[in-house]
DNA sequence: AAAGTAGGTTCTCTTTCTAAACGGAGGCTT
DNA sequence: AAGCCTCCGTTTAGAAAGAGAACCTACTTT
């Protein structure tokens, strides 16, 4: 009965607490964790930039998008620029920091090409 | 007027719409595309291999990180083996697929040393 | 016998995601 | 100029996933 109570010590262990882990890749998982981020950054390198292209090219729903480019944004890999002011219009575009991402985006593509091949559904 | 339904086509758009997608790192996602998974790889690449020892390491919950270790041995990633039968004990080890990981991991972990630094928490 | 260890599962509560509609600011068409 | 169209989102409600903690199994140690 004694409180021996583990101290939950709040380590939540949400998104943000991995911003500072010790080890480098758990800090970029706290960019790119999620399902989502790493296809509109793989979308931007293929010359998308705008919110309606990465949402018909990814099916995301608009909402997990939205959140997404904002957080792209804070996190410093995407700019986003004022392309029209009569119509206010932004897009989204690669900084120094998104495009160095290029390497590990390559690296994913092979190993995914490599050993993730494309199943066709059982063709009769 | 042939329907001009935009026709939703049932993108559901879950993890294992990914699985078949045209794109190499999209069908990357659908293995690793979650705060933990990578952590978990990374973690078998320092040497790890046991429940206990993930679960320490990353602080993830034991409902999820089962859930993880199961799609990762499901994804050929990893592979399960009883290290003792006396008490059933398990670990997992990296397969080739998993060690071939590596170059992709090395590219997050670069990207990550280089423009995620840990910031201090406002030191006085 | 009681506690410890390893590898989970089960439970409830909270957060996030999906899906679909709505909004607003301006443009295009007739 | 009325009415649709485009682009970039926000809102809302319901479904799914995650967090946190307790519990279970099966042995070993004290």
């Amino acid at each position: 009965m004694q409180n021996t109570k583990m101290e939950p010590s709040k380590a939540a262990n949400r998104w943000d607490d991995l911003a500072t882990d010790w080890c480098p890749v758990a800090r970029a998982m706290s960019v790119i964790g999620d399902r989502w981020t790493l296809l509109i950054v793989r979308d931007c390198f293929l010359g998308k930039s705008r919110f309606e292209q990465f949402q018909t090219s990814l099916g995301v729903t608009r909402h997990v998008l939205s959140a997404r480019l904002k957080r792209l944004v804070e996190a410093g890999v995407l700019e986003r620029n004022a392309y029209s002011s009569k119509p206010p219009r932004y897009d989204y575009v690669l900084t120094h920091k998104g495009r160095d991402f290029a390497p590990a985006l390559v690296g994913l593509k092979d190993w995914g090409k490599k050993h993730l091949p494309v199943r066709k559904p059982a063709a009769v």
